[in-house]
DNA sequence: TTCTTGACTTAGACGGAGTCCAATGTACGA
DNA sequence: TCGTACATTGGACTCCGTCTAAGTCAAGAA
């Protein structure tokens, strides 16, 4: 994740203490945090920082493509580090748990043409719904 | 959608002149409305429509399965009244339009059992996104 | 028809998630 | 080292949605 700052700075992009911070944790534990679960983590190595902060280091991240952000439902966002590699999420609709998933295939090749509206598609989401163990 | 309000009677529930108008107001334009604009368009028809009894029958409305949650971004969910088929959605990142879309194939089939963590997985939504013709 | 009753509706308070802002602090180039 | 443009702070604010207590009313019973 050092890459990470790295980049950041390429960017023009200072490097402060909490931007390092915010970074760490995310790649800390490979889950999917919310925002609020971010800055408990980040007050544990820095304890001033600010849910503002937090809320500007990470939309920065989700700017430059380093982390992708997953709207799991009326929930909080949360979000997933793991923005090198293409993948879809399953999440369980009792607590709100994400998981990578690599379904088989381009979704985007299910889409036929006629059903685009003149629209260009870049993209598609896919988010499998279900009960985790723990919850069923 | 006098349907609707049959189904939900069958249900034991009572048939009031709030839950008429929302249904109404859904069926109305093919449109994806959020909360709040069902709102706005039931107090047209019937000023003192609290906005708590419009969540509550949109809630019920999904609960029996006859109105479909879309919630495109983190923004307020949108109510889709068109169940009786299943669909996706096409979401232009430009101006949020929602459009239904049907791709050919089950986008469940795509998620071996390897990737399935033990959950029992029940539903698969896909969200395409591009720019509609007038955003491009 | 009128009565009864429990389900429905209401207004407003409340809560979580996220944004905004003015004041303060600081990274980094000169 | 210094200056300043950019980052951070914390608290107020918005938006979306839920909850609650009190009042209302649909629909079955008599």
């Amino acid at each position: 994740m050092s890459d990470l700052l790295e980049r950041l700075r390429e960017r023009g992009w200072r490097l402060t203490a909490q931007r390092r911070v915010v970074a760490e944790v995310l790649d800390g534990d490979h889950v999917h945090l919310t925002a609020d679960e971010v800055h408990a983590r980040a007050i544990a190595r820095l304890p001033e920082i600010s849910r503002a902060t937090v809320y500007n280091t990470l939309g920065e991240m989700v700017s430059i493509g380093e982390v992708v952000e997953v709207a799991t439902d009326g929930r909080a966002k949360r979000y997933d580090p793991n923005a090198h590699r293409p993948h879809q999420h399953l999440v369980c609709s009792g607590c709100g748990t994400v998981r990578d998933v690599h379904p088989h295939g381009d979704p985007l090749a299910a889409l036929p043409a006629a059903e685009r509206f003149g629209f260009t598609v870049s993209a598609a989401e896919v988010t499998y719904r279900g009960l985790c163990p723990d919850c069923s």
